[in-house]
DNA sequence: GCCTGATACATAATACTCTTATGCATAAGA
DNA sequence: TCTTATGCATAAGAGTATTATGTATCAGGC
């Protein structure tokens, strides 16, 4: 299994679903492993999304109708490619909203100049 | 009981004690409910800490020496005040300076301008 | 005088989300 | 051939907050 642990741990609880979808809205069809190292690279490497965490959300969101996937033989390697539907579309848009309206609470809160 | 929820729910997770740290540091001796209504305001509202969360954490982190208490009597009600001590100032700056970094990076992932 | 809402503390049961651990399997490089 | 990377998945456990409950004082309206 490959590393996964991340810096600031608690912090990412509740982002984790908002990562995932606009990493897919910006980027469209694209694997689970794809996905943890998009995020590992677009972090510089701070955020390590763990399998543990990754798959049952990304089942999760499927199950929602968020996401649909597409089964794909890589030789003899299975992948599993996901895209937004158009439900995934629009909340993937309310989630950045609202993790912008946090960020400028919390910034408001913390006293931070950032906002 | 007072009102207790808020609206985006779980992206607080984890920034509970960084907030109630900041708080105290920048205002000096507070009690808890004072400390709610403070996160309230400071919120427009949207940030409303249940007791359930804060009390077990500000007892937490008295434990853990970041906070020290001074009990008084309000007529007959009792009121706990709680105080930064040396080791909980290093710890907030610590916190914020992390909240701080860990907002860069989800601006950054979800391509925000904010940062 | 009584009731409601605000003030003020506290803890227990529950739910949720992530970490850690484990399992299986293929592919590439040293 | 052995380790690392790729690629999926699930289960046990930990951690943190929500919801619910309990106790008690105080102020204001009726």
């Amino acid at each position: 299994m490959y590393q996964a642990t991340m810096h600031s741990s608690e912090l990412l609880k509740g982002t984790l679903q908002t990562i995932v979808l606009k990493i897919l809205a910006d980027h469209g069809k694209m694997y689970g492993y794809e996905i943890t190292q998009r995020v590992k690279d677009l972090s510089d490497g701070t955020i390590l999304l763990t399998e543990g965490a990754l798959y049952p959300t990304l089942h999760k969101m499927e199950a929602e109708g968020l996401l649909k996937t597409e089964t794909v033989l890589m030789g003899k390697r299975v992948r599993k490619y996901y895209t937004l539907t158009r439900d995934g579309k629009s909340v993937v848009q309310e989630k950045v909203r609202e993790f912008a309206a946090f960020m400028k609470t919390m910034s408001a809160l913390l006293n931070l100049q950032t906002a």
